[in-house]
DNA sequence: CATGAATGAGAATTCATTCAT
DNA sequence: TATGAATGAATTCTCATTCAT
């Protein structure tokens, strides 16, 4: 049986164990189901445990959605710090940025779906100070790239480590986010297929207005 | 009161006029809060008509979101027929497309928001055959567009029209889709500036992958 | 298209052929879904008009339920009436009549199931003045049979006219009504089989009483 | 008040006791208004419990109706399992059975009312297999009377059990399900002397037709 | 820490009935 | 006589949340 199959994994009476297991099923659901859709029964359900320990844990369906949120923020962000830009040549690093971009999202698409559903909530559940202060190492990192890049004069020296920031993470996060309509619209190649030309064109494209 | 207002407007007993006014508030409610979280109680309001009227024209709430998302998807592809591509310079048609796909969802993020919605539900809301016929068009003008400007040397030889169509739109809808979770993370210009960046970006990332 | 079949089959503006045409589609509905569960737009639908008219002629649910039953009354009091007891041989009296019965049902499953109706409701939507009245015809019959059944040394003498118009129709209605349980609980043979050995033992039952 | 009645008679949180409950309160108000006009709230209110709990217990309304029905007939099976005819002699074993039967009815007229319901929707919430299952004892049991009776030449040898059975069960049940009608129709007795009449008829009938 | 029974507010959907034409 | 648009009150069912144990 499932829950008890759950609960042998970590044990009785387990808080951060259950804690784990509660926002791992959330994020699940969330993705799947959105943040109305998503049901309270189906988490518990997930994560092997009852309705009342996801209300002792987080208090409300909101904050635990805020709660995931904000994990698998911490998630992308060390895995990006992870990458370690500043010791990579500038192409190395813009490629190496890129091409991690494209593949976590393509791994994680849960994490786009739940980015997709707080922007429909007008982005209630986050807090800015917390999640600004996440995020200032990656741009930082890349507009050190961008100034190595200009100055080695690989790449044009206009570009704005922000705002190419935010258009990698489009070229990136909306085939995947919006797979299912793009499918519908376009004679797409298979699954496999069409990944690697998109990652091959974001790459592409990235370059292509990088250069001088 | 709002609903006589509706009733005044239109007048009663006008078929035509109901289904278009439950199809406007629909897809103002599905924009807001998804499909899980839009309330047809809500969408009657604002339609000014009542819940059984939604269910008579329509017959499920699924039903009524899949024919929104086909109307919108209707006037989203006329309106880029309308640009008539074939007969600008190949510089112009990209600029203007690209200029009209920044444009058209900054006029109208609902459009998005029913498009990330779709896709949080995998696409079952969407006839792929209807799908595909509405999209034909703008891919072959775009692929015209292509051959000419690499034929006059103003564009790369290599460049797909369908994979070109999929990166502008990811620059031009992911900004405006996931403008709350960026504005959290990012210490962004106010509404206009950040709107007037983004758009010169999308043409520079553009133009600068298309230069040969 | 149905409805305009129908149409065409009576003609519009036919009062009385329209009347008619929703008894028969009450009939047939209410018969199917029993009255709580039968709708006035199918039944409009089953007559080839709109539900307006339904409330034109009969004025509402009930009162077209009255009108179906007392009509099927009508019905079967008539094709009684028709079987002239009183001419025949009082054995051939008898069996006529259970024959009848047991025939009339058969064939017109639909009029048990407006009894049962009727009766889960308490019988508020019949006229016992009226349905008297309808009745009384065939209890004179009866009586008139077993008179001169018992004078001829044929049946008992005891037999209570009403008392066995009560047990024949017992025995001819309940198999019928109550079909789909006997068969859930029964490995009943196929339907003409099953029927002709019970039609046998309503004969063979009555008769077995009504010997001396 | 009625709620609190209830929940003081059965104590809050004894699910064995809300399950009872909830069977006991639908029984009651599916006799009364047929399944699609039996209500859940009221079934709610008579069982001293919220509609959640229904659903929570049963699932829906038409599993509620089928758990209604099998418990019924599991109570009437058991009833008739008591009377151990095999141990009575073959005439007192018919008069028993004769008599059981009518007289259960009389005392749960709900019980042939909630058949009755079941047979207008086609049978669809009963599952024959188990309906077999549980009648099988009796139709053995009244094999055994019926050859017993025979060999010491009380009986006609020719008398099918399976037949006679569903004939003792028309005799004793349609003039219940059908008093209303009935009272319409006829001129008869006051409540308990019709009864009288009808028990003494349904044995009459019976121990007729089985005569040699 | 954990359970599962219980709740009440609200959700989608249905349906008898009325009304303007 | 006939139509079909419109209504509002119910009705089934759901779900986040609380509570007793």
């Amino acid at each position: 049986m499932r829950i008890e199959a759950a609960r042998r994994r970590r044990g009785p009476r387990d808080a951060e164990a259950t804690r784990a297991a509660i926002l791992d099923a959330a994020r699940a659901e969330f993705a799947e189901s959105g943040l109305g859709g998503g049901r309270i029964d189906a988490i518990a359900d997930r994560a092997g445990c009852n309705k009342a320990m996801i209300y002792h844990y987080f208090g409300s369906k909101d904050a635990l959605f805020s709660a995931v949120l904000e994990h698998n923020y911490v998630l992308i962000r060390a895995a990006e710090a992870g990458l370690n830009l500043a010791r990579l040549a500038p192409e190395d690093a813009v490629r190496t940025f890129v091409e991690f971009s494209f593949d976590y999202v393509t791994a994680n698409p849960e994490f786009i779906q739940l980015l997709n559903e707080e922007n429909l909530h007008r982005g209630r559940h986050i807090d800015p100070d917390h999640a600004r202060q996440l995020n200032s190492p990656v741009i930082g990192a890349l507009a050190g790239v961008l100034a190595r890049g200009a100055e080695q004069g690989l790449f044009r020296a206009d570009a704005d480590p922000q705002q190419l920031y935010i258009t990698i993470a489009s070229i990136c996060y909306f085939p995947v986010s919006n797979r299912y309509t793009l499918s519908a619209i376009f004679d797409l190649p298979r699954d496999g297929e069409m990944l690697r030309q998109r990652r091959q064109q974001a790459i592409d494209v990235i370059f292509g207005y990088l250069r001088p």
